[in-house]
DNA sequence: TACATTAGTGCACATAAATGCATATGTCAA
DNA sequence: TTGACATATGCATTTATGTGCACTAATGTA
């Protein structure tokens, strides 16, 4: 166990780490929709994301935004065209960044936790 | 790269671990402050636990059943009292699921995500 | 038994989020 | 330059979620 300052940092930090924009983004089932179909089929521009979901194409356009303002996705316009693919990189280590900061905060400052 | 039957399966085993409940639940500032109380403080009650939030203690409590339902929490009842606590094994064993399927999904079937 | 304590539920309300239509913005092509 | 196309935005509507008050259920105590 760890003094109580060291504790209150390392927690701080786990939750400073729980970003809420990106679980938020996540627990939508229409985005996962989204983040299946690019997992699928790779980088694609909005008309041919939308033709596979039920949503209208300015809904799936703010989903994309939204997405890429979490991280998820990367975004390149070309000429009309905008597109969207996952961005694995950023999106591996955020999930690797919140696991590696939960194990370690929770063995440290609440071993309880685990019993 | 895999076969498209193969990639498939691997895609739909990766969201169906993506479970909605889990990062909705996360997806909140007033559970995360309950997370955080719970981890500083470990197992506590509800009239405990809502002492240190600004929310009504009703309030309190749904969002403590939410989290228990989502399985980051264990519920015990005690005579009068509800003691929750964070459910250290199965949130970690939640995360390192889904950063370990991540990964995997996205370089078997993906690799252009990580360009 | 009567009363206090603890947690949860019913209900109404406020706020936030998802949705679709119409329209604006920017880009290409004839 | 005109028209078609791709995407994003404004707005209104619906749906979902968070919130607090009043009350109930369950348990312990005088």
């Amino acid at each position: 166990m760890e003094t109580e300052e060291e504790k209150k940092r390392i927690i701080d930090e786990l939750i400073s780490n729980f970003d809420l924009k990106f679980f938020r983004t996540l627990g939508e089932p229409g985005r996962l929709e989204i983040l299946k179909f690019l997992i699928q089929n790779g980088r694609s521009d909005v008309g041919t994301i939308s033709e596979s979901m039920p949503q209208d194409r300015s809904v799936v356009s703010r989903h994309l935004q939204l997405m890429h303002e979490a991280g998820i996705l990367n975004s390149e316009k070309e000429t009309r065209h905008v597109f969207y693919s996952v961005n694995g990189q950023h999106f591996i280590e955020k999930l690797e960044g919140i696991t590696a900061l939960t194990k370690q905060c929770i063995s440290k400052c609440c071993p309880s936790c685990c019993e």
